[in-house]
DNA sequence: ATTATTTGCACCATCGATTGTGCAACTTAG
DNA sequence: CTAAGTTGCACAATCGATGGTGCAAATAAT
């Protein structure tokens, strides 16, 4: 409107406007004013200049002055699933329900890469910081304890502050009986027919390990520890343990639990080259929900981790002082093969 | 290591250690010394102290007296799909590689909402900022232009500045072509078959709608417009268009151009309320790529958007004087079924 | 009409880093 | 041995907002 809106408007140049002291428009534009005793006129003055100059405060001023930002981050492994992209699509909306502000980055499981954001992340004066998936929680924690800033571990636990996981053992034993009762007593799956892929020496990969060793001891008996061929998180590490399977056996077990959708997909890789007669016969259960995947030609049974019930608990425990660096399990929910959740994605109007 | 190593060191405390002034501190810290001519020795004594200390400059403050902030800016619609996902992984690498920081909000398509995040950007001092996907990229660049902001639009194309998108209409023309010919010459597509479902009335959805139109008419004849229902971008909506064509119908069309993986999720829904056969003579072709998708249980050809491609063309065209908001236009790559495509998750090293 | 309160606001230091400017101490030239 | 650089750094203003403190003017109490 006016000739030099090149540059924003400060409280000064509405001090100047108003006739009031720079102090007097900083509290009327930040709230304080009834207990600056800012007369109910004044303010209305204020307010509508700093609208008629579309006034919006410098976040890194106030953020400087009062040592916070207004910011609170999520430190995510990657984004690139749909488990860890819908984590921060639920973190979005819950941080912005909050009047702040989020800010995503991603460390790639690597610990050194994980300290250094952290500390990155502290010199922007974030005021709270999700640390999701983290391979060192811990490493992080120290970086976090020494700014004195307030953080949480999702996904994967740590032992310094209060952490929110799903309940991987517990999932872990509901998929493996899931796969198992897909067959029918007359064929019933075999111990030795029974498979489980990928993941690495992280908690959640133990802990679902565990409950697929136990599970399927208790249905199948025979304890068969051949059957666990860890991958790390890669799609194509992945890929290539099934080739080697399939070749050592000239054919892929009936039933895989596959520990997470990024090994899911070397299996798609694996797919690729194979004739779709090569799993005619296969039964997948997937620690993770991807709703095309729950539609492959095959049966596919999943496990959808709770990530609204994660964050929503998350935001809970991290205001509280740790009394005890507790580790919250939640359910994950089994998902039957061809089926379409709901995902945040419906929350948003969209007419079209 | 300190007493108080509860706050972070800045640098009077560092001025203070080394005997030298707090401008002295900063320049050796922040690169600018030599231009300064301070000496080597003293250099290395500060940074010493530094490394010591574990200080890292508060970006606030830095930024409050540069006004800039390190910060890159991306605005998406959504997370949840595994374009916008990718998107920001790979964006996420790129300005981390340039030293900076990513700032990843989601708008939700909402308008309003984007000409807020903006402000509410702008007021972080953010250096840069990546509109992608915008319903109204013009408002957003009103508020980048009156706060001297630099920006690109990315996916949806504005007016004011210059923009990077998919050759939606090439795009368009290359899958409903690749879609017909997956019909053999004995049983030939008819124009009545093939249909189009989702989008709205952007600027994508146009174009493609254009190139399927088009190409639709070269090949098979016939103008039959009623072969486009538009969904938006919302899984709900698309279904209840399949159901209320399966009704009218009995049966879903023998060919599909779906707008958007999103819509996708619609045909998915719509899938989980019909046995597997009302789908064995379907065709499905995708404007997205999802690697679960490739692998349903009938044809899906999909479209790569290539995401790589356009955040390293947004980069190079942000700095630059916008001589002319012009659209730049990049291929999409077709992709036949059954492929699991390497994404940028591919590059991350993960042992295992 | 005084004194005691309350009201309404201005002043100023502060957060931590950046940067233009000034000026000793030292070196080189003449 | 003096004048003219050069080197090496300190000083102080500044970015914009916040919040403690102090003080007039208006109002109430006596």
């Amino acid at each position: 409107m006016k000739k030099d809106s090149k540059k924003k408007a400060t409280i000064y140049d509405l001090s100047v406007l108003s006739g009031s002291s720079a102090s007097t428009v900083s509290a009327v534009l930040n709230g304080t004013w009834r207990k600056r005793r800012i007369k109910e006129s004044t303010a209305e003055l204020i307010r509508g200049l700093a609208e008629e100059h579309q006034y919006t405060a410098n976040q890194q001023a106030r953020g400087l002055r009062s040592s916070r930002s207004g910011l609170i981050g999520l430190m995510l492994p990657v984004y690139d699933t749909r488990y860890f992209s819908s984590m921060a699509q639920t973190f979005e909306a819950h941080v912005r329900q909050r009047g702040q502000w989020p800010i995503v980055v991603s460390s790639l499981r690597d610990p050194e890469e994980e300290r250094q954001m952290a500390e990155s992340l502290v010199s922007y004066n974030i005021d709270q910081l999700f640390i999701c998936g983290a391979t060192d929680p811990d490493g992080v924690h120290a970086v976090c304890e020494a700014a004195g800033l307030k953080h949480i571990n999702i996904d994967l636990p740590g032992t310094k502050v209060a952490s929110v996981v799903s309940d991987n053992y517990q999932g872990g034993r509901i998929l493996t009986e899931a796969i198992i009762r897909q067959f029918s007593a007359d064929d019933p799956l075999k111990p030795q027919e029974l498979f489980l892929f990928g993941g690495k020496d992280d908690h959640a990969s133990r802990e679902r390990i565990r409950g697929f060793k136990d599970m399927k001891r208790e249905l199948l008996g025979g304890d068969f520890d051949a059957s666990i061929q860890p991958t790390g998180y890669s799609p194509n590490m992945a890929r290539i343990a099934f080739e080697n399977f399939f070749e050592k056996n000239t054919r892929l077990p009936r039933a895989l639990f596959v520990n997470s959708s990024i090994n899911f997909e070397g299996l798609l890789r694996f797919m690729a080259a194979h004739p779709t007669e090569t799993f005619s016969d296969l039964v997948v259960g997937c620690f993770d929900y991807d709703p095309f995947a729950s539609f492959l030609p095959f049966p596919v049974l999943m496990m959808r981790q709770d990530v609204e019930g994660m964050i929503t608990k998350a935001f809970e425990l991290i205001e509280q002082p740790h009394a005890m660096p507790q580790i919250h399990l939640l359910p994950p929910q089994l998902v039957s093969p061809r089926t379409a959740l709901p995902g945040p994605l419906d929350g948003i109007k969209d007419a079209g």
